[in-house]
DNA sequence: AATGAATGAGTTTTCATTCAT
DNA sequence: GATGAATGAAAACTCATTCAT
């Protein structure tokens, strides 16, 4: 005779989840997940040890899920969907921006991905399909779009996607995840800007400004 | 009792360090480093584990020796050295396509690197002290070079600098260090050519020229 | 605050009981005292482990209850009751066969009594108790009776009553309980009546009378 | 460079085997094998638990190293040698005689096979096979010898062989095993005399030796 | 009375590190 | 200098038992 329907009973069982994933990300984001004891994600969530199997059968497990349920840009999609009819030359700095800041506050999932991801097929395979790939697709769709207007140089929407991807994952691993911020801080405007500017108009000045005079 | 000159005896060393830490490097590579264990590496090696520890104190100090020993890029000087004259227009290409070469050949170490190097502070503190930043330093000063001769726009050289490595990083994470080489396999040279084109000229069409015609 | 008369409410855990004691006599059957898991239990019984805490304060009274109460053979004394004036030469055979009838069919609790008693004084002593010494008793008091009426020879009655049940417990294991049925199968017949005729009449083939001859 | 030769390491090696199965042996049959932990085999092989794991890959592989390697009657094929041209009348009683001397020697084995064997059919094949068939066929090529030299009755020589190692064995169970030996204490002669005298002659007076009076 | 949830106290197994030879 | 052997300390995982509802 349960004392909830059995519709709380879920509820309930999804909020451990959750409180027991947080925890995860927190502890494996701090000190990396092989270093992470099963203890220590159990004190940081405040449930003892033995509970934590009750919900996820294994400490891969954990982890599996921590990747394959915190997607690194879910919004991604949204951003994109709000910028496609305005043209690269604006729309790309509103979406660097926003993706900029989403990054940046959840540098604490970037960090788990970026470490526990390499050198484990079975894990790599879940955020190529969950969330590198989707983030490629979207991105690139809209740049096609635009280098269909005109508005951007015909080259693979693929590759070109990555090259916005790759600076500002760059960026984000330099001045959060690693110490650049102590060293060589950049604003978050600065940032954008200067990833924006680099993704639009390139780093050369303009050989036919000159070639005019 | 040595039996042969000190000298003779640190070569002797020496060349079972670097046996060693070439092991080191194949298996963490492979596994992980926590997850990989010391008879693995003697095993590698053809040591005992035992005689790891002679060369050694402990794993940790293995993995920091192979950090501060292997460069990912010790030739960026010399490579950056040699189009230092040249403009950017064709040194940024030259440049792009060797980094690339030599990034991919040593994608072992890269593997570690973008694994155990972040949540540890002091192993984060070496790959930014001996790899990141000179490297960023190096490119930094050819660019801002360029830039006070005219032929790159005026921005945070260090910053440009970053976009530049960025692409190049990201790139090297997709196709060689996760599986994207199977799903979308992209060409050495077609990387080099959009990370290339993509910093030097940008993905945005020019308007002028639109304007123009 | 009971609606029912404590009689029923008395019946109704003796029903609750008696549905765990079942299960768990499977279940410990199947795998092993200590392999088994009091969830197992709980499952077989289709009810929460929880409620097993209701009627038995411990894994380990729930085993002793099973010993206690399941006997091996309860009805012995009848059986032996039934032939107690019939000469051996037809009481022993007919007293072979409803044994190993019995023992077959009860031959999960044969496992768990085999299995769990033998390192453990106290479950041992229960068994040779409720069990053993009963059982030898029943029997050997028929023997010693036919041995004073001359069908028998004289010897100590407690001793040739473990002989017989010696013979039927050692086929109950090589045949039902480990895998002797399907590498030198027995029929029931073959072993009732090897059983009674070595028991009997012994395995020589008597030298005297062909001495006589 | 080993301090030994080969030949010794593994002298060596086997010694520590030896060491640890002993105790194992020890610990086992004092308190069964899920009931023991690896630490007490440990403290009582006087190695650290740890190094049990250098000779033994897991506890379960122990146990079937146990099983394999100390037969519960190794040397029953001799002992049957011993008395092969000799007749039953006098064969039996000297055979049962020493099999039984060594069940009692060898009683902490039998409990540890009485016990952990059940329900495990991977473990109870090892005993079948190592130990039980090899037992029932040396003892049955014995008596079918004499089957056919007219000095037993025909029978099935496995169904009969059965039949003695029956009685011992429930013998050792009760005596040995069980706490009979204070109850009713039976010597060694007495049940040597009990098992041979019930074998070959059985338990029935013989009816012609009535029938004469 | 019944149970879902929680946990303390283990247990097996692993492994970096040491050391006698 | 090299190594086979040994081990202390820890980590994942388990499960009998309790308890609030």
């Amino acid at each position: 005779m349960p004392r909830v329907p059995a519709s709380q009973r879920e509820q309930y069982a999804e909020a451990r989840r959750e409180q027991i994933l947080e925890a995860a990300l927190r502890v494996f984001s701090g000190g990396g997940f092989a270093e992470t004891t099963m203890d220590q994600v159990a004190a940081d969530a405040g449930l003892s040890k033995a509970c934590l199997y009750t919900y996820f059968p294994t400490k891969e497990a954990l982890l599996q899920q921590l990747v394959e349920r915190y997607n690194l840009l879910p919004e991604l999609g949204e951003l994109i969907e709000a910028v496609r009819e305005e043209p690269p030359a604006s729309g790309i700095p509103k979406l660097v921006a926003e993706i900029w800041r989403r990054l940046r506050e959840r540098k604490e999932l970037a960090r788990v991905l970026v470490r526990e991801v390499h050198s484990f097929p079975e894990r790599s395979r879940v955020v190529t399909e969950r969330v590198r790939l989707p983030a490629y697709r979207a991105l690139g769709e809209y740049l096609e779009d635009w280098m269909r207007r005109g508005a951007l140089k015909k080259r693979d929407p693929f590759a070109t996607a990555q090259c916005l991807f790759g600076m500002l994952w760059f960026f984000l691993l330099s001045q959060e995840l690693m110490e650049d911020k102590e060293r060589h801080p950049l604003s978050d405007r600065e940032i954008a800007d200067v990833v924006s500017d680099t993704f639009l108009g390139g780093a050369a000045e303009l050989a036919p400004r000159r070639a005019r005079r």
